[in-house]
RNA sequence: GUGGGAUUAGCUCAGCUGGUUAGAGCGCCUGAUUGUGGUUCAGGAGGUCGUGGGUUCAAAUCCCAUAUUCCACCCCA
């Protein structure tokens, strides 16, 4: 094998080779379901760039984010341009297109969606990859819990649509900049004390994001916490954000989505605030998180708009989704078969068998063999093919101007004329 | 970035303590099959044994490095 593709890559395939994750098909089932659901609840289509400057990553996720630390894939071309990186995520960029282009224009507030890969330069393991494939919502233009409440129930939807049983949604809420900031000088004040006590990598997370230090998998730090009573960030909340949660739950209960309070959710992009969930499944790794999204109401700013434009938004990964579906057993749909496949029992009649086959594509899936086939062969290939229907072509089908199609479910068999084959297809593919 | 396991045909894997032309099943191609598929039978193609180096008369097998992958940590989708 001279060359192999990247390091935390996958390739699409035809067919249903190995699992659902580098199956074609899967994934435009995804993206399919996705894209009906969405765009029924008013979102329309956007896609970004899959490269952008480097700043707009720096500043939207936030440069204490480890994406932006140490898992971004940055371009450099021949110039003096300080580098481009591959989006690591959907929302950013989209919001930067939103301002960018004025799309406020279109009424507010606006429900956006796109999908496409997304890449970080993580190390690889099961449902981790360099380049993953996200479908992304988001709304902009409102601080509507309803707005908060409806991005949950439509990620909700989709996931369930697509036939899985074991998801749960963790949802919480981080406050708004100054309760996490009170919430933080809190946990310091509480562990600072406590510091040579705690792991290594909760010494490190005390100064970059003490949250993270609660959900440690360290059992001397799950000790210290025990031991400390620590109050949860919802105790924080303002009255503000504290109404803004309730009314969220409200409306969730009221459409029947289930929910769990996760009072220690913490999202790893900087820009999120107040409302923040997950989705979670339990047969897909260490990383059992299929999406998730939050509120990020300061973003705009952030990225240079002179007035703030609040939103919402999620993310869910395909792949992981992908593994979810896999792991219950939920069927995917597989790729394009034909109505109906041909073949030629003779060389003279291959031409006539082309024909055909070219004018039921104006109404279904048809295809031929390119070969004279036996009759055997030819049912053979066209079974292969998951063909609904076959017939073979001779001196007889040319003569009468009909041809006998085959039933390949049932072994029916029904003679159609030429001049009447694109309605009966249309009628029974 | 850290620690551990794995890597032999397209896929799943066998190959004993080093020994001559590296195997199986599935899949693929051809034929039995100049007029009816899923079955069966016969034949065939397909391998730098992940890659590079080392030890040895001799390496898929032992050693080292490296890549990829899986598991866990960090952390995210």
């Amino acid at each position: 094998m001279a060359i192999q593709r990247p390091k935390g890559t996958k390739d699409h395939l035809p067919g249903t080779p190995g699992t659902p994750e580098i199956q074609a098909a899967a994934h435009a089932h995804i993206q399919h379901v996705a894209a009906q659901l969405l765009e029924r609840a008013g979102a329309q289509f956007i896609a970004t760039p899959i490269f952008e400057e480097a700043e707009l990553v720096q500043r939207g996720v936030g440069g204490s984010t480890d994406i932006v630390r140490k898992e971004m894939f940055t371009v450099y071309y021949a110039g003096d341009h300080g580098g481009y990186v591959l989006r690591p995520e959907g929302t950013a960029p989209v919001v930067r297109a939103y301002l960018e282009n004025g799309l406020k224009q279109l009424g507010s507030p606006l429900k956006l969606w796109t999908h496409g890969p997304m890449f970080r330069a993580e190390n690889v393991q099961k449902g981790r990859l360099r380049q993953f494939h996200q479908v992304d919502y988001e709304c902009l233009g409102s601080t509507d819990p309803l707005a908060d409440a409806e991005a949950i129930a439509l990620m909700w939807d989709i996931v369930t649509t697509l036939g899985l049983k074991g998801v749960s949604i963790q949802l919480g809420s981080i406050g708004d900049p100054e309760d996490r900031a009170a919430y933080n000088d809190y946990l310091r004040g509480l562990f600072t004390p406590r510091l040579a006590e705690l792991s290594e990598d909760s010494k490190d997370r005390l100064s970059r994001n003490p949250m993270r230090i609660l959900d440690s998998k360290s059992e001397t730090d799950q000790a210290i916490i025990a031991e400390l009573n620590v109050k949860p960030m919802l105790d924080f909340l303002g009255a503000e954000a504290r109404d803004h949660f309730g009314a969220v739950q409200g409306h969730l209960q009221a459409w029947g989505v289930p929910f769990e309070i996760d009072p220690s959710i913490v999202r790893g992009l900087d820009y999120y605030r107040r409302t923040a969930w997950e989705l979670h499944h339990a047969g897909i790794g260490a990383k059992s998180a299929l999406g998730g999204g939050g509120r990020y109401d300061g973003l705009a700013q952030e990225l240079g708009a002179k007035e703030e434009v609040p939103g919402i938004g999620w993310a869910f990964g395909i792949e992981r989704i992908l593994l979810a579906m896999a792991d219950e057993g939920v069927p995917f749909p597989q790729g394009p078969s034909p109505a109906l496949y041909l073949a030629a029992l003779d060389g003279d009649y291959i031409p006539l068998a082309a024909a055909l086959t070219r004018q039921a594509r104006a109404v279904a899936g048809a295809d031929f063999s390119y070969r004279k086939r036996g009759a055997g062969q030819a049912f053979k290939e066209a079974d292969k093919k998951g063909a609904t229907w076959a017939a073979v072509i001779g001196s007889n089908e040319a003569a009468q101007r009909q041809l006998t199609l085959k039933h390949l479910g049932s072994g029916e068999q029904v003679a159609v004329p030429f001049d009447e084959l694109n309605t009966f297809l249309k009628e029974n593919a």
